[in-house]
DNA sequence: CAGCATTTGTCAACCGGTTGCCAAAACTTG
DNA sequence: CAAGTTTTGGCAACCGGTTGACAAATGCTG
């Protein structure tokens, strides 16, 4: 009677009644029970509850559940407790690069504490996100929004509900997370004010984008500092593409360095001064933003402003999964350091020619 | 008594016993089944099956639904079901550009048609990935494994499960989504020979990569059409830094073009030779594989052999939700097209010097 | 208008766990 | 060894939907 019978609980010879599945049906707590000769109740205190239950029943809990290979029915035991060891991230754009370390920063820290990642897109759209939102959270424990792009009563509302955490903005009253840019851009202003720069250009990123505000602030904070110069240039859309176009207005302010509010525009805008053929960086410096994946691909690479994306994921989803788990403050901002990656693209200004 | 009150069913006083929503609990088909005066099971037939009650009915209870704001708990419907409206997709690593647009094609694919995607990573590793394979298995309706490093047993073994759609690797019985190097490979080739080169080097991925013998394969079988020679170069990993490793390996060979398995190889690479000295494409070519996000940031911007692996993705997705939606083929493999991308890293064959 | 077929709504069981409450069992202690 | 305390396991209700079986209501036919 004890032999590990591979045909389980489902011996029964009629084809598997309601779960289609045509092998094994997953074994249950009861099947369980059976075996062991104890209650279901026992059963599941023994695998949830931490000694609840005597070592003796334990062992013999655990033994039969191995037998049958049991695995608990996450919906069975979401339905009741309303926990489901999930935990939600949302993304303006899952192509951009940005969000990469980001997606994979949360995923990690996630699967280390024993949570399943559940991902959705917003498409840069507000309404889009708010939808997925609203959706989501019928589902997970919690939410992650990264740059996200609705109302800040929108977030408090969803943070009403379950746990949110922010990246890469500040929203009162809901746990943030964003990387602190003064450092970084500090650093990067004083490397090109040492190279001899005297105006600097900050091509700043979509209006609405808090990020896009705070990094613009730092940057003039910082050329005061060191007396440059700051100027500003909008761009039509933070791509490659959006880069290439800014690249007139850039040159027309006559500024010999350029900061730039992310990479792809830093990239765009080097192709496109390049093609012109300005010489990077003995005519212009160039200064991107985040340190993307394949910053260093260019000819020079990028030098840039690292945004430690993966830790902003990691720490956000810390931050939640310890507000799920109890411990860790309600509320209130972890702030996470920027630094200058210097690479090619920046150095000293040349007289002209 | 028909205003839409906004303090809805959860009016009692005392502060939620169980579920912990302190605001307004989430309306059940209960909920609706006393407003409307009819039986919750007619409530549930009304809001899942099409006609199964009259227009009468339905109306009222659309309405009560509405009224109270009511959004199904997927848990209580998966319990009886089984069905959770919800697919994995497992890759090897995510900080992979290669996955990227995968993870975006299956994502808006999924969400396209009411599916949530659930994400997981395998770090490159057979055991972890099935290990997660096995853990989604419980919680999705089925799954994508792109680039699956696991046993063609353990997959077939899943696949008696659940429905599983593989991407970028053959198995057989389990329906599969596969670029078709050869038409990419035969441009990249062809354009090779036109520009004069005679010995083309062909840099290996993984040696237990499916992919990498299909490419080689290929090469192989496209220059012998073309009367190139064709010499194959291992490579320690597919990224960048293996690609600068392989550079002294290659230039051994004397070949004057090269076919990467990867982008990342090509463009370490790339970069490698050019710090030596060399001239790209002036004194050797460079093709690399699948176009990357990036590829197009290196100088010159990268040739490579697009493998549409937003298709992939999208296309894997749209084959799993026609097979858990009953339509469409059991098995069979799906092929999608290659094609070559023309840049600046690949040219004539210039005398040596 | 009786007799029959069809539509529509109700009842009750079920999915697989969790948990408050209680009694039996085991352990202390005087 | 009796009385009191602590463990331990069982009972049963519950989470919120789905669904087969059935009866009531309705429509149709002769």
């Amino acid at each position: 009677m004890t032999e590990p019978k591979t045909q389980g609980p489902a011996a029964s010879p009629e084809t598997g009644k309601k779960p289609a599945r045509n092998g094994k049906a997953n074994a249950t707590i009861y099947d369980i029970a059976k075996l062991a000769g104890v209650n279901p109740s026992t059963v599941s205190r023994a695998l949830s509850k931490p000694g609840r239950v005597s070592a003796k029943t334990q062992k013999l809990i655990e033994d039969a559940a191995a037998q049958l290979n049991y695995q608990v029915n996450p919906f069975a035991r979401a339905l009741p407790t309303g926990r489901t060891n999930t935990f939600g991230l949302i993304v303006a754009d899952i192509t951009n690069p940005t969000f990469f370390d980001i997606i994979r920063g949360a995923q990690i820290t996630g699967t280390r504490r024993d949570y399943t990642l559940v991902l959705a897109e917003s498409a840069e759209s507000a309404v889009t996100e708010l939808t997925a939102a609203r959706r989501m959270m019928t589902t997970v424990d919690g939410l992650i929004l990264a740059s996200p792009r609705m109302d800040d009563d929108d977030i408090r509302a969803l943070a009403r509900d379950k746990p949110v955490v922010v990246i890469n903005r500040e929203v009162e009253d809901v746990p943030c997370v964003i990387p602190d840019v003064r450092k970084g851009i500090g650093e990067a202003v004083r490397s090109l004010a040492g190279n001899g720069h005297k105006k600097l250009a900050f091509v700043a990123g979509p209006a609405r984008s808090w990020m896009s505000a705070r990094r613009w602030e730092g940057a003039q904070a910082a050329c005061e500092w060191s007396h440059l110069e700051a100027v500003r240039v909008e761009s039509s859309k933070p791509t490659v593409d959006g880069g290439r176009q800014v690249a007139r207005d850039v040159l027309a302010t006559g500024a010999t360095a350029v900061l730039t509010y992310n990479d792809l525009l830093a990239i765009g805008l080097m192709q496109e001064l390049q093609a012109g053929g300005m010489a990077v960086p003995d005519q212009i410096s160039i200064v991107g933003f985040d340190d993307i994946f394949g910053a260093d691909f260019t000819t020079p690479p990028l030098t840039t402003v690292r945004s430690p994306l993966g830790e902003c994921g990691a720490g956000a989803a810390t931050r939640l999964l310890d507000l799920l788990q109890g411990s860790g403050e309600p509320a209130g901002t972890l702030r996470v350091e920027t630094e200058l990656v210097l690479r090619g693209s920046s150095g000293r200004v040349f007289p002209a020619g």
